[in-house]
DNA sequence: GCAAGGTC
């Protein structure tokens, strides 16, 4: 029998050509210079079989003539005008090859990727074969990995082609482009003529585009209404003779700070009336600093922007064609967890050859090698992004990329790094505090991945029972600090998590949105941020004012977009009836949007912007006129943490936070510095303070303190350790003592490192608006 | 001149 096999990419059809005629095949070239035919025989199946390919969809849909032009319609006519969908014009050559190879064959196989795109892009290749053979019989090859075994297993034993899962995406494809069409056409001709001559180019909508804009701006307000709030906190320190001279140690305040003076200056007298400080406790063990996780596409883009600073469309580019030299894998994977049986020594080999990092290769080589980690996420279809060969003549941004990952793979083949924790925990006047120290006895993966930091901090000895008068007891203060505007990375984040796009789509939709200048870059020092244009921002603003039931420029509507594609691939509901009800909901949307667009056209940010010359709006150096003053300077690679102003902002951000908490608000809270500078001041003996203190209740005395770390909710704070791979991984933190359960789930953000000195405020604490969080009673943070 | 999803 002759078979026809087709894949959803030339990789693919080669990879599995290669496992499935063990390496004896004859290649024929095709009229696409990217597909190739392959010819073997398949004995276990007594098959003559001919592989190829497609290159993704091969049909694209469009509206018909009578609508496709802009001026030929009302935008409203596109939620009913006729689609057609033919093969894309790009992709002829690879049609007319499957029909050739079709016409010849008594049996179709569908390779493409196990996922609902890749049933869609099966049942696009079945209707196309089927035109030059109506009756060919089909079959679906199911399989999770290109490894010997499952491919054979696959090809002995095929399946049906799930129409449910094609379905699925035939209507996503139509609900994309009748809603993208519509409201785009809708709004660009509205702003046209509201501000004639201004406006030029598209203004588009898109459900990806608005949701990640929405992002942008969301934390655009949150800085602009940042209010900083004054802290204060108690620092003690021991200044000990040492062979090198003298070494002061800093003990950081158990209770972090407080946002009452009276309150900390009552503490404050107590621990200055003591006359010495007592080490209660010292803790000795080892600790680790885990080596990052395997790569996916979406670490890659975040990483690239971060640590190479090159934008997450770069990065993706780089990596594509470094993957089509045969360098690196397949750049498009969601999967951080390598096959039980993948051959990494291979690979750790042909890195040996290196002359930066050859020799940590050859060490791998020589018994350091460890099995990677193994992440959540797996794709079924591709392995982490790794290198396939030595790459050694690269230049610029490929240059980078490609060391990246080199290095990432070898930093998972190795050891985590290994260090040794002291912790000193000392009492003075009824308050505690403690100090840290870490050696770090083996770097291990760090010295292979010099983009994770670890470093040691040496502490003097202390014996438990040991008392000292402290040389230092000073009542500091400091204030909260801003949160920083979004990063790319940070952007790419909060669409992966919030499921806006797909990893490989996330950052074409950042650059949509930067191209269209809804979204300006801000440059600070060499940190890229992302701020709103007034294009932007009045474009939220404005619909905002509409009164929707899901607002545009939230993750919502294609959340609901997402669980009726789920609804249709469960049978639960069918294709037609999905299109039916969401275009219903959008015609809707779009008669209230068009009726009310002149209050759009109406915010203050487009009045404003038009007045001043409209032009500005679009000028891409021009930043958006009400941007407030630049955020500091970026103390740490991430921002302090998302502060929200609403509940869906606030779900967005616990997602964000409960992976990974951010570090707590930095400059003056987190490390006060050992000199006084100007913005924070001590107080040293006598006070000098308000002068005489009201009556506290009896919970407010220090003696009632519980010695205890509590979070908001007034519960004792959990310690937790950092799961998500990243420069803390490993590291301990202390969180609410009430994790969440479910996503909706309500829970405070209390957020402090476990190891470090002075903790600082919750960076989420200054804001005054702060939604359902309030259920965290927000005189907590300051009761004692 | 519109969308988002594959991939080259």
């Amino acid at each position: 029998m002759k078979i026809l096999c087709v894949a959803e990419k030339p990789s693919i059809s080669k990879s599995i050509t290669q496992i499935l005629s063990g390496g004896q095949f004859a290649t024929r070239a095709t009229g696409s210079q990217y597909v190739k035919n392959y010819d073997f025989a398949y004995p276990q199946a007594r098959a003559q079989v001919t592989f190829t390919c497609v290159a993704g969809h091969l049909l694209s849909s469009d509206f018909d003539e009578n609508h496709r032009k802009w001026n030929s319609c009302d935008p409203f006519a596109l939620f009913d005008a006729p689609v057609i969908t033919d093969v894309d014009k790009d992709k002829k050559a690879i049609a007319t090859n499957l029909q050739n190879e079709a016409r010849r064959a008594q049996q179709l196989m569908i390779w493409t990727d196990c996922d609902r795109e890749g049933e869609n892009i099966g049942a696009e290749i079945v209707k196309v074969c089927r035109k030059t053979n109506p009756a060919i019989p089909v079959k679906r090859a199911r399989f999770s990995a290109i490894i010997a075994q499952q491919i054979h297993n696959a090809a002995q034993h095929p399946v049906e082609l799930d129409r449910r899962q094609a379905d699925a995406v035939d209507a996503r494809i139509i609900l994309d482009l009748r809603i993208g069409a519509a409201f785009t056409r809708m709004q660009t001709k509205a702003l046209q003529n509201a501000f004639v001559g201004k406006v030029e180019g598209v203004v588009s909508y898109g459900p990806c585009q608005f949701p990640a804009l929405g992002f942008v701006v969301s934390r655009f307000e949150q800085v602009k209404a940042f209010v900083p709030e004054q802290f204060w906190y108690i620092y003690l320190a021991i200044t000990r003779q040492t062979s090198d001279g003298e070494e002061e140690t800093s003990f950081t305040w158990r209770r972090g700070h407080l946002f009452e003076f009276d309150v900390a200056h009552v503490i404050y007298e107590g621990v200055l009336e003591a006359e010495s400080a007592k080490v209660t406790k010292v803790t000795k063990k080892n600790t680790k600093k885990f080596k990052p996780y395997p790569l996916t596409t979406v670490e890659l883009q975040k990483a690239g922007s971060r640590i190479l600073k090159i934008t997450p469309k770069k990065v993706l580019e780089a990596a594509e064609h470094l993957y089509q030299q045969g360098f690196v894998s397949y750049p498009r994977t969601e999967t951080d967890q390598y096959d039980p049986q993948f051959d990494f020594m291979s690979l750790v080999g042909k890195q040996v050859a290196d002359p930066t990092w050859g020799p940590f290769a050859t060490q791998l080589q020589g018994g350091q090698f460890s099995a990677p980690r193994k992440g959540k996420n797996n794709d079924n279809a591709h392995p982490p992004i790794h290198p396939t060969a030595h790459a050694n003549n690269l230049v610029g941004d490929e240059k980078r990329v490609y060391e990246f990952i080199a290095r990432r793979f070898l930093a998972c083949c190795s050891k985590d790094a290994l260090g040794f924790e002291t912790t000193v925990d000392v009492e003075c006047g009824g308050e505690e505090f403690y100090a840290t120290g870490l050696i770090v006895l083996e770097r291990n993966y760090l010295d292979v991945y010099p983009y994770d930091k670890w470093t040691g901090k040496e502490l003097p000895d202390f014996e438990e029972g040991e008392t000292f008068v402290p040389s230092l007891r000073e009542l500091r203060d400091g204030q909260t600090s801003r949160p920083n505007l979004l990063t790319e990375a940070d952007l790419v984040g909060l669409m992966d998590k919030n499921g806006i796009g797909t990893d490989a789509t996330i950052a074409e939709h950042i650059a949509k949105i930067m191209e269209r200048e809804y979204v300006l870059e801000k440059m600070e020092g060499t940190t890229k941020y992302l701020a709103p244009s007034t294009l932007g921002m009045g474009l939220v603003d404005g619909y905002n004012e509409i009164d929707f039931d899901r607002s545009l420029s939230k993750p919502q509507l294609r959340r609901m977009t997402e669980r009726s594609m789920v609804e249709v691939c469960q049978g639960n509901k069918t294709k037609g009836d999905v299109l039916e009800e969401t275009i219903e909901q959008y015609r809707e949307m779009f008669v209230l949007a068009r009726n009310n667009f002149n209050r759009v056209i109406e915010v203050p940010v487009f009045i404003s912007s038009a007045r001043l010359g409209f032009e500005l709006m679009f000028a891409p150096a021009a930043p958006a006129r009400d941007m407030p003053p630049p955020p500091p300077p970026p103390p740490s690679a991430r921002p302090a943490a998302a502060v929200t102003l609403d509940e869906e902002e606030a779900m967005w951000d616990i997602v964000d936070s409960m992976d990974s908490p951010p570090p707590p608000t930095p400059q003056l809270a987190a490390r006060p510095p050992p000199k006084l500078p100007s913005t924070s001041s001590a107080i040293t003996g006598p006070i000098a303070g308000p002068s005489r203190l009201p009556t506290l209740n009896a919970a407010l005395r220090p003696e009632a303190v519980p010695d205890i770390v509590r979070c908001f909710c007034g519960r004792p704070a959990r310690q937790l350790v950092v799961k998500k791979e990243g420069p803390n991984t490993g590291r301990p933190f202390l969180g609410c003592g009430t994790p969440k359960v479910m996503p909706d789930d309500e829970s405070c953000t209390f957020f402090q490192w476990a190891d470090e000195p002075p903790p600082t405020v919750p960076a989420k604490r200054p804001y005054p608006a702060v939604g359902r969080r309030a259920t965290c009673p927000p005189s907590a943070a300051n009761a004692i």
